[in-house]
Formats: C-alpha cells, structure tokens, sequence
DNA sequence: TTGTATGCGTTATCAG
DNA sequence: CTGATAACGCATACAA
C-alpha cells in the first residue's frame, strides 16, 4: 500500500508538498504537482482515510441505527426503503455509511453513544426506535449530532423528519366520510410508537369537523401486526355491526382487517370499508387492492441524511423537516350499502 | 473526548500502562488496572477505532457493496434479507459494516477497490453484481478479500456463496412433470446472470430426466421484469397454446405470467401452472398463492459474512458455500386437464 | 510490573 | 513555492 511518504521519495520532494499537492492546494508549483500527480497513479495510491480522519478529527461518516434490522422488517418495506434514501443522499454530500446492528445482547455491553464515540462517527441516523427505547435518551444526552426518524424530538443536536400523520389520518378520514360512512372505527398501532398517537389525533379531528361522534370501544389496538389486528377486527364487527369502515393505522393491520372479514363472510369494498397507512408494496396487490395513505419513504431517509449534513456542517438552524403524504384511493373503500 | 493520555494523568501512570490495563494485558498490577479502569470509567472513555486501526493496520471493518441500493429492489425483497444477514453475521464476529453506494456517476470517478483501500476496509462483501460489471474483475484483481453474493468465482481471496440453482429447478420442474405436465415452458431472466444459466440447466435436466423433448422455443426471456415477463408469456402461450405450466426464474416474473394467464382467459392453476422462484413476500398473496422455490436470504448474507470473516482469520480454505433451497408447494399448480 | 521511545499515514504550523 | 517538525490516539519493542 503505497503513501504519501513513498510519492515524496519517489518525486523527490517532501511529505507535505505531496499533501498539499494532491489536496489541490494553489501554492505548489503546476510542474512539481503534475509529477507528484503522476508517481501517485503510478503507484497507484489512495488516501489513508483513518489517517485522515486521525489528524483531522473528522471522519466524513454517519452512523445508521436501525433498531429492527432483522426478517420481521421485511414484508413492510419501510427500513429499506428509507435506508436506500439515507444512502443516497450520504453518497451525495460524500460521507460515508457506517451500519450499527443493535442486536439487543450486545446493547447491554456497549452503548450507542459508545459504538459512536469509537467508531468517531460525526452524527447518526436513528430509525425504527421507540419513544420508550432507553437508548433513545442516550444517544439525545451524549450530544452526538442525530436524526431521528419518525420520532418527534428537537434540540440543539437533535432534528427529526416524519411526515404530517396527523393531516394523513384526516384525509384517510374525510374519504371515508365523503363516500358517507358514519360509524368508522380505527385499528391503532400501540401507543409507544409516536405516529399512533398522531393518527388517533386525526382520526379523532375528522370525525369532529364532520359533526360525527367519537367512541372509545371503536378504538381498536392491532400492535401493527397483522393477526391481532385480525383477532381485533372479528370482535370489533361482531360487537359493532353497525360499523361499515375501519381506518388502519398500518397497511399490515389493513390486510389482517380484510382477512377477519372475509372469515366474518363481509364483503370489501361492498359491505365493509377498509383504508391503510404506509401503501406497502403488498397493498396494490391485496384483494382487493387497499386504499391507503402513501409516505414517500426513500424521501423520508433522503432528507433525513440531508437534514444531518447539514447539521453537521452548521449549514442550518433548521431541526425538522415534514413531508407531506398522500391518499392512493384503491379499490377498498366504497360507499355503505 | 477523553484519550488514554488523560487516563494516565489522572491515575499517574503511563500511556502504556493505561493501554495495556485496558486491553487485558496480564502483566499489570491487579491495583493499578483497578484504579485505571474506574478512572476510565469516570472520563467516560472510548478508544479511538480509527487511530487503533490505524497503528495495529486492521480496521476490524468489512464493505458491503451493493450494485442496486435502490428503490427498484423494493419488491424483491432479496437485497434487504441478505443484508440483515450479513450484518447479524458481521456483528456476530465483531465486525462494523460500511456501506459503499454504487452510484454509477461515483464510479467514474472513484473505483471499487480505491474506495475499500481509502476505508481500509479488511474485506468486501459484494451482492447483485452482474458477471459482465466491469468493477468486479477490478475488485478480484485488487487482491482485497471478497465474497460474491451468487456468482460463481473462486481464487486465492476471493470466494462465494449461492444456493444450489440447478437442483432447485430441479425440483420446480419434478413437481410440475410428477403432476403430469408434458409441455413446460420456462421463463428465464436474462444470461447476464449466472443464476439464469444454472437455473436453465435445471430446467434442460428435469426434462431429459423425465425423457421429455427440449425445445428453445419454450424459453424466453422475461430479464427478470414483471411486464416484459408479461408480454413475453402471452406470446409464448398465444404461439404454443399447448404449454400447461410454465416455470420462471423468478417470482417477479411468475407474477408477470399470471397477469398474462388472466389477460389470455386462462385460469390458474386449472388450464395453466406456475411455478417461481425465490419466494418473495408476495409470492403467498398472490392469487393463487405461488408455488416457488425458495431460497433462504437470510441466510445467504449469513454465511456470506461468516465466510469473508473466516477467509480474513486465514480460519477456512473454503471458498464456496453452496446453500440448499426448498421447493413450497402452494396454489398456482395442479394437474393439467 | 512499569515507563520511554517510536511509528502508523496524514494534515497543519511555521520558518525558510 | 517548499520543507522540517509536531500532532492526532493508540499499540508495541525494548529498557529499566
């Protein structure tokens, strides 16, 4: 592996004027740059990175904390996505990924803020973290830069993107309310997750604005996953037929939903109306294909990575950034029978 | 950032010392680690990864180079499997993953293997690259040990690991001759792809086996897309309306053939069976549910870290690692009429 | 059992 | 325009 001390021999100069060289610093002579220029591709030579960042105390590299990187992430796209946005744009703006597992064994032995501090990260990206994950407090004390994703949390070293949840709930709300339904129920995630609370707000906010009234027994917890939302959805409309459209806070609960009723002999869109949140890839080929509210995930970790750069480099007082989402009417939702 | 000198200081002791207490060196005084130690403790002192590697020449870190980090890999969830895996193996053997995005403009610019060198990245884990991508045989060359993610090269640093891609087409194609079928069409991706080849071969061989005639006009091309897989069926199904199954080389394009099905009148699995390959999430929602051979993803990335970190400690002069695959029988096969 | 000195590859300071 | 020299944080050969 060649360095810069073996281009100063060979080019007969020394250290630093290979440094300054290569780096394109103007006060070096066009000639001895050109040889120095040559004799390095001669050589073959890369830059030590870890030297750099030694002397430097930079090291151009974000962190990637993604709490559930593990199978149960794969059938709801969301992690990858966002990781292929937060990739792109770290590529961008030339820092470098570093991947952090948080296998929950080895959390206990070192911390994140520690794996950050060693590994000298400049900031971090966190994702797929619960507002009750102690480690969240951790990394927000230690004063590392960080982006949360999809956790509402603001500070001088801490930003977050999300999405307008709320807003997204009410439009999934008021589609329902156009087609005229009236006794809407809501299958929720839990409450440890942020987003549920929002989408609650704006299942409850549109239900108001229509003049409609709320129930507590039409507040069903599905956890996000899909057979308790089913187990959820059959007690929900055996106890409540009356009840002609449920708003999910997840795609997955979505199509739990539509499995409870077709063993409940309830036809979709005809007899029951069913809206997600997420628009998985699985939604458009459900049956039939779920209306559901969109997030633009890659986006979400684009500006993400974004948000942090420019954090990092003080380009930006800004410490929040909401993207808006969008309702994708499908075929799941119809006017009550 | 506390730094072993402070240590020292504080606990009046060398530098040396400090290192040594610290990383479990037996020839220190059990008083003088003690006091190091808690003195560590109280700075809350991390080592410097980066000047440790920088002096011992091992980065303890291992490149993930993916070709594709894209959202065009949203479907197939094959990309996001793997890498969970490599990162559960990865950290499992106390490696750190960097990511190398492999934005094609980037590449002009900087090579591969420059950027594993910059990183100083120990090894390389490679996955969805092409045989034909001029930036693999670079990598080889480059003599940075690597494993390949399904494609089949071996040497001195560089192995692989890939399912057995002709036995499980094997399979795909006994389940559909056990079942009666006589005219099987395949579906293949295109021949860039080693896997292609193999799972053709599979194809040729089921039949040979079974004493069944091999036609070219049964293969065609579907370049592993669900729309051009689409086109190319009803072409196949409209010039040889004799076929009744027809075996393709991935889901994707399984699910590109059902559309053709339904668009042709033909009912499946009754007047026309499908067999894919992979058994991405969709397969089981697709309707019918899909029969598929699938590969274990998890695992792939699994042993693919597994290996390159046993090639590093010079552990193994294993250089493939060829998993198994399984044949899941679900509802998009059936006797022909 | 502990300390001194040296080096890893790079950049930065300052003098020439 | 160029070159010594120090420094980044750590590990190690060698000396004490």
């Amino acid at each position: 592996m060649a360095t810069i001390k073996d281009i100063a021999k060979m080019a007969g100069v020394s250290v630093t004027t290979v440094s300054r060289a290569l780096n394109g610093y103007s006060d070096v002579n066009p000639k001895t740059r050109d040889r120095i220029k040559k004799v390095a591709e001669q050589l073959n030579y890369s830059p030590n990175a870890l030297a750099r960042s030694l002397v430097m105390s930079k090291s151009h590299t974000i962190g990637l904390l993604v709490s559930e990187l593990n199978r149960s992430g794969a059938k709801d796209m969301f992690t990858y996505e966002v990781m292929c946005g937060i990739n792109d744009a770290a590529s961008d703006e030339n820092y470098d990924l570093i991947l952090f597992s948080t296998n929950p064994v080895k959390q206990e032995q070192k911390s994140y803020s520690q794996l950050c501090r060693e590994r000298q990260v400049e900031g971090v990206i966190m994702q797929g973290i619960k507002t009750d994950d102690p480690y969240l407090e951790e990394v927000i004390e230690s004063n590392i830069p960080c982006v949360l994703v999809d956790v509402e949390l603001e500070g001088d070293n801490v930003g977050y993107v999300s999405t307008d949840n709320v807003f997204g709930a009410q439009m999934a709300m008021r589609h329902l309310i156009n087609l005229g339904h009236e006794n809407i129920a809501m299958m929720n995630g839990h409450n440890q997750a942020r987003v549920s609370q929002r989408r609650l707000e704006g299942y409850v906010k549109a239900l108001e604005e229509a003049g409609l009234p709320v129930y507590d027994h039409y507040v069903a917890e599905g956890d996000y996953l899909e057979p308790k939302a089913e187990t959820e959805a059959v007690k929900l409309l055996t106890d409540q037929p009356e009840i002609t459209a449920i708003f999910c806070a997840s795609d997955l609960m979505a199509l739990g939903v539509l499995r409870a009723a077709e063993r409940l002999g309830r036809k979709i869109p005809e007899e029951l109306s069913v809206v997600g949140y997420d628009d998985i890839v699985l939604a458009q080929y459900a049956h039939p294909p779920l209306t559901t509210v969109a997030q633009d995930k890659y986006q979400i970790g684009y500006e993400s990575a974004r948000l942090l750069t420019a954090m990092l480099q003080q380009k930006t007082k800004k410490r929040k950034v909401i993207l808006d989402n969008q309702l994708i009417v499908r075929g799941s939702t119809a006017p009550p029978k």
